[in-house]
DNA sequence: TTGAAAGCGATACCAT
DNA sequence: ATGGTATCGCTTTCAA
């Protein structure tokens, strides 16, 4: 009988004798620092990795060493492209500083973004980023703080995405100061009668940007009246809906209806459109996020925009410094308001 | 001096002692399979374990086991809506079955998915899953394949997504078919005059969707005129920059252009639009994917739809197969055809 | 069932 | 600089 080999993977002790030195020779010349080891070694050791087709096992060097090379990466909706753009710029990032990304989708629920760190904390991963939109309940919110407070205590990263309520890294984006800024710009084009579709209040997100909106209306003596203001899922399908609400309840005299995100606008567009009503003609929309897809409806759609990719690798770059550069932690991306088609001026009234 | 504990982590075996067992008994009550341990310990495990919050370190686990929960996820560009959705696939049906999912990004370029297979290694995944759109050059293809086969000498799991032309088990999408379906549906629709955008010829998927849609038409008795086929970027700007060549040298009597995949369709609208061509109308277009976003341009598009969330679902039932079931390696998903009003019905010629 | 002890594949300290 | 060896945290024989 032959005896069969579990893991058929070359390990570094193999990769020791067939250059004929020791272990930790070979251990120095392929993963050690400086260098300590001789050159001509070190060559061996080089050309019998090769040659033996050798690895490293991460896993191993993880306990060894007693910190792993992985990011751990949560987003609400990878399918999203608000997410998927985040991620793509957490992914480069990553991996030009030689991370593994791991990923994790909380379906936007806080309880499953607390399983979800709860479990990741298995992995030991390096950094923690978390880009879901969290709701604002008191009671995930605590214990979600102190599941992260606890893994940075044993040395871990925790990066936030958007949200500042936590006492953590976060790469800030502003959401309000954006859609107030929207607000005064669509105010300039003529506009004076908004209404909007935003998500479930608990979603710290949602609830700013309206708020932006709102008081960047208030600034111009207009008020945004709750009744023409519906909310729902914070997807595409939640804009149809709302768009859909407002159109059957009848737009009145309402010009302008402003969705908190772009994927909801574009729902809200189709929403409109199904029901007879012409976005940008017959209602003007206005979104928030600036994802690719806004260049390509019809009409292109007026939005605030954020650099999605950069907040992705801003997220790493802020997890990735030193420990002791506590100075500012907030690190706030810029956002500007981008107005298109959707938003015609309003001619003389 | 107090001692410095390098991670302040919680081990198994002060588990051990708090629960006063052995480390064994621990490691049973915990992370063991069945019931070969005494229910009384098992609590008390259990119940020292919550107190001192304890996570399993997975990077030991999988040392001392031999083999770790993760799954590789190699995808062209996670921003890109077809490959989101596919992750968000993979991910769904990794979570179910208590795996890990770690993504890379080829951006497209078959070296850095050589480069990344090769990488991945050291992670020894469970499974490697390659949804990345590969091209046909000989030189990678047979460096995967040969990077592959060792990673399956070993253990791993390998499965392709859309790709076919290599041994390993695949989740195949009917690309040649779909596209051949489609042409004649629109041929059934009255058109006779196709142009078309595709990608580098090099891109397997990109050839295969070309190749169908132009046999497709071919059965009608239609030619698809090589000068009416523009081909450059497998992206939103790769469609739009082929559809304002299309229509700077004229489009002549061309009625509808298929491009062979959704972005790239979305994205030639916008160009055949920059250039006052209004789609849908003066010409038609069509896509392939049937992404999200296709539902909410104007007109909405014609497309050929893939149930991609499914497609990463069953990448991952395929890797998680028994071994020995070598019946079936290839998993096909059915296309269909989904007509919208980017291709109206041509009025009586 | 339970515990002692031998690995798993690497790193790093301590002599040489 | 190099090699021997303890160690990392966990799993898994092997006896008891």
């Amino acid at each position: 009988m032959s005896t069969t080999q579990r893991t058929g993977s070359v390990t570094l002790h193999d990769v020791a004798r067939e250059a004929g030195v020791s272990l930790a020779t070979a251990s120095r010349a392929l993963n050690g620092s400086a260098r300590t080891v001789n050159d001509e070694y070190r060559q061996r050791v080089m050309a019998a990795a090769l040659k033996l087709n050798y690895s490293t096992n991460l896993s191993a060097q993880a306990v060894a060493k007693g910190s792993t090379t992985s990011v751990a990466l949560l987003v609400g909706d990878i399918a999203d492209p608000y997410f998927s753009s985040i991620a793509a710029g957490v992914i480069r990032g990553s991996e030009e500083a030689g991370l593994i990304v791991t990923m994790s989708v909380t379906e936007r629920s806080p309880e499953r973004e607390l399983e979800l760190v709860r479990a990741l904390r298995g992995q030991r991963p390096r950094v923690i980023i978390l880009a879901g939109s969290r709701s604002s309940e008191e009671e995930h919110q605590s214990a979600l703080a102190q599941e992260l407070q606890s893994f940075e205590g044993n040395g871990g990263r925790v990066v936030f995405v958007s949200q500042h309520e936590l006492p953590f890294d976060t790469v800030r984006i502003d959401n309000y100061g954006g859609a107030r800024a929207l607000a005064t710009s669509l105010v300039g084009l003529g506009y004076t009668r908004f209404g909007a579709i935003t998500g479930e209040h608990a979603l710290i997100t949602a609830r700013d940007r309206l708020a932006g909106f709102s008081d960047g209306l208030a600034e111009h003596g207009i008020t945004l009246d709750p009744r023409n203001v519906e909310s729902g899922g914070f997807t595409r399908d939640g804009g149809f809906d709302g768009a859909v609400r407002l159109a059957d309840r009848g737009l009145d005299d309402v010009e302008l209806v402003f969705a908190v995100n772009d994927v909801m606008a574009i729902g809200a567009m189709s929403g409109f459109r199904s029901r007879g009503i012409e976005p940008g003609t017959q209602v003007a929309v206005a979104g928030f996020d600036d994802i690719q897809a806004v260049r390509d409806v019809t009409p292109a759609l007026t939005t605030v925009s954020i650099p999605l990719f950069e907040v992705g690798e801003s997220a790493l770059a802020l997890a990735l410094r030193p420990r002791g550069a506590d100075a500012e932690r907030d690190l706030a991306v810029a956002t500007s308001v981008v107005l298109r088609a959707s938003t015609p001026g309003v001619a003389a009234r």
